[in-house]
DNA sequence: ATCTATTGATAACT
DNA sequence: TAGTTATCAATAGAT
């Protein structure tokens, strides 16, 4: 492109090659940001002019870090030393036990279960099993649980039933004692003792359920 | 370029999208070398596409190594730290995401369940029975597969027992033929015929099971 | 993958 | 370094 033919080879005048240097990075620039957006892709690019500037781009969802490190994970090429090593291959390892956990437990749920034969399914149907009765079995212990309390609340309820239907013909008895003396003094203002002391008729049952 | 203009944003059908994105690679890679070349530039240009497919450009006097220590000499960036945070972050991200699915695991195994309430019981008794179902529906599938197959195989069998019984009736018939012959050219030889053509006698169901 | 119409990139020039 | 323009290159859409 421009005028005449272009042939690639180093353009020996220093200047011109400044020149087309300086139009070319930011042609490619905007190459590598177009193909990112227009493609979602992830790219990278490193520049050093002739000169020893540095050019870069990267593509905004990811970093110059982020692009090397996949670089290694997908080229299986090191770019650094050892310490990275332990850590890919930690995460490798994570990764895999990852996907393992996954698989099962997609299979104890019930997922993806075309891929196992029959063989395989036995396994399975026991830990299910197992499961099953290990949760039942622990919702039974809350169930009983819940009943043991239940009938000791009973148990404590009866007892202050009894309680409080005793202190009421206590006090009824101590009240037929006042109202006589009362009415000794002066009939009229019987009524006038303060209402805390009446007695209320207990009402078995109200409240409860049996 | 190409028809009608285009304007710069994420190609949605994703049909087009690969192919643009395998043309552009191609530019953007020769435009790469060319620069390289023309300019006496040192170019690395690494690309993954949406898919994750690895794509690289490294000019030929240098390798991706040498240009990124250049880059964090040059640029005073720390390449390796951040990919280390990088991958440590990661490492935690998958090894929380490893803990939440081995304690999942674990309660639908039946074990560490006293961490629970009742409440938190119900799903995992609900996931149970689902994977219970499914996995028996499976097992059922193949049980079923099996007696098919299994019918299929009588069908045949009894049909072969029918085939194998007419053809020896047959051959009987005839060999009564070929023996008339015989006895009628020379008795004394009768027995000399060919074993291959005496007749077995057929017995049914000696490794049948009907 | 191959073919074109069309737009884009850029070499030379200013 | 920046703008202009004549050319050729890249490529979108079609096949």
């Amino acid at each position: 492109m421009g005028r005449g033919n272009t042939e690639i080879k180093r353009i020996e005048n220093s200047t011109n090659r400044q020149v087309t240097f300086s139009k070319r990075r930011s042609g490619i620039i905007k190459k590598a940001r177009e193909i990112s957006v227009l493609c979602d892709a992830q790219v990278s690019l490193v520049i050093f002019s002739s000169l020893g500037k540095l050019s870069e781009y990267c593509s905004p969802s990811t970093t110059l870090s982020k692009m090397l490190e996949r670089y290694q994970q997908n080229s299986g090429k090191k770019l650094w030393d050892a310490a990275h090593e332990n850590l890919s291959a930690e995460i490798d390892r994570i990764k895999k036990e990852n996907d393992n956990m996954q698989i099962e437990l997609r299979h104890l749920k019930g997922e993806d279960l075309n891929s196992l034969n029959p063989k395989e399914l036995i396994p399975i149907e026991e830990a299910l099993q197992n499961g099953l009765t290990s949760v039942r079995e622990k919702q039974m212990d809350f169930l009983k649980m819940l009943r043991k309390n239940e009938r000791m609340l009973e148990e404590e309820n009866k007892r202050l039933k009894y309680l409080l239907h005793h202190q009421q013909l206590a006090i009824e008895g101590s009240m037929r004692e006042l109202e006589i003396s009362y009415h000794q003094k002066d009939p009229e203002y019987a009524d006038q003792m303060p209402m805390t002391f009446r007695v209320l008729p207990y009402q078995p049952n109200l409240h409860g359920n049996n």
